[in-house]
DNA sequence: GCGACAG
DNA sequence: ATCTTGTCGC
């Protein structure tokens, strides 16, 4: 994909946020969406205590559910994990992702919010304004927002205000299941969003792509444990002790 | 000041 | 997000 470069990354917490205020404005949400055959799913996954970071984008044909094409990234963390800050952290490896992308997708569905956030700009809404292509917020997990929890069945959607302001849908994607947090990111309606998200989840709780970009990503991440462990880049302290020591006479 | 807080 | 075994329920 090729997309011209909206900003750059070097930024403070607080460069941050006045960047989102800024970028919010023009968040457009009117529906450009058509067919949706090509899904794209993103994810991201590290180490714990490590500033590495594994991202992965999978595109799928839908129905079908094949696999056109994937792209891993391993990069270096530019910028730490902040509640409302989380697309700084993420964007970056992403979109080195998306540059390598030969497939086009019709829509991404992102791990995270899309207008559902502080100040209406989520990981999805920041995708969708770097991209220029549609993207829907699709969390876990609630980041700001109240809502009433949707009736049980699958299918079912309740929706996710600020104070007066529909951010988003609670949507439940199977009976009895923990609901998901649906959100516009870029050129998507409140209903396609939904209507998307559900198409695309029609047997687990998140959609195909998100689930197959989570397995992916962490195989990588699991594979570079593997080869690392396997040819280590500096021996551990243990190891190496003698060797590294076998010319430094020992302190008295 | 206190509680909440995507991944 | 990551760590981590078994276990309760449809």
């Amino acid at each position: 994909m090729n997309f011209p470069e909206l900003h750059g990354w070097d930024l403070s917490a607080t460069e941050a946020v006045a960047l989102q205020r800024e970028l919010a404005q023009r968040v457009d949400l009117t529906p450009r969406l058509g067919d949706c055959r090509i899904l794209a799913g993103a994810d991201i996954s590290y180490n714990k205590f490590s500033t590495t970071l594994y991202a992965t984008i999978v595109v799928i044909a839908w129905p079908s559910g094949d696999v056109l094409e994937t792209q891993d990234v391993v990069a270096e963390q530019t910028f730490p994990y902040i509640p409302g800050l989380l697309s700084f952290r993420e964007l970056p490896p992403f979109l080195t992702a998306f540059r390598r992308l030969q497939t086009v997708p019709d829509v991404v569905i992102c791990d995270g919010q899309g207008i559902a956030h502080p100040r209406r700009f989520g990981v999805a809404a920041h995708l969708g304004m770097w991209l220029g292509i549609p993207t829907i917020g699709c969390g876990k997990s609630r980041l700001c927002g109240t809502f009433t929890p949707p009736d049980l069945p699958r299918g079912s959607t309740s929706p996710l205000m600020d104070h007066d302001q529909r951010i988003g849908t609670v949507v439940r994607t199977r009976t009895g299941i923990n609901p998901l947090f649906v959100s516009p990111g870029h050129a998507v309606s409140h209903e396609q969003a939904v209507e998307v998200v559900l198409m695309a989840s029609p047997k687990y709780r998140l959609p195909e792509t998100t689930r197959l970009a989570d397995h992916r990503v962490n195989l990588l991440r699991q594979q570079a444990n593997a080869a690392a462990a396997e040819s280590p880049a500096y021996p551990d302290a243990d190891s190496s002790e003698n060797l590294l020591n076998s010319d430094t006479p020992e302190a008295d």
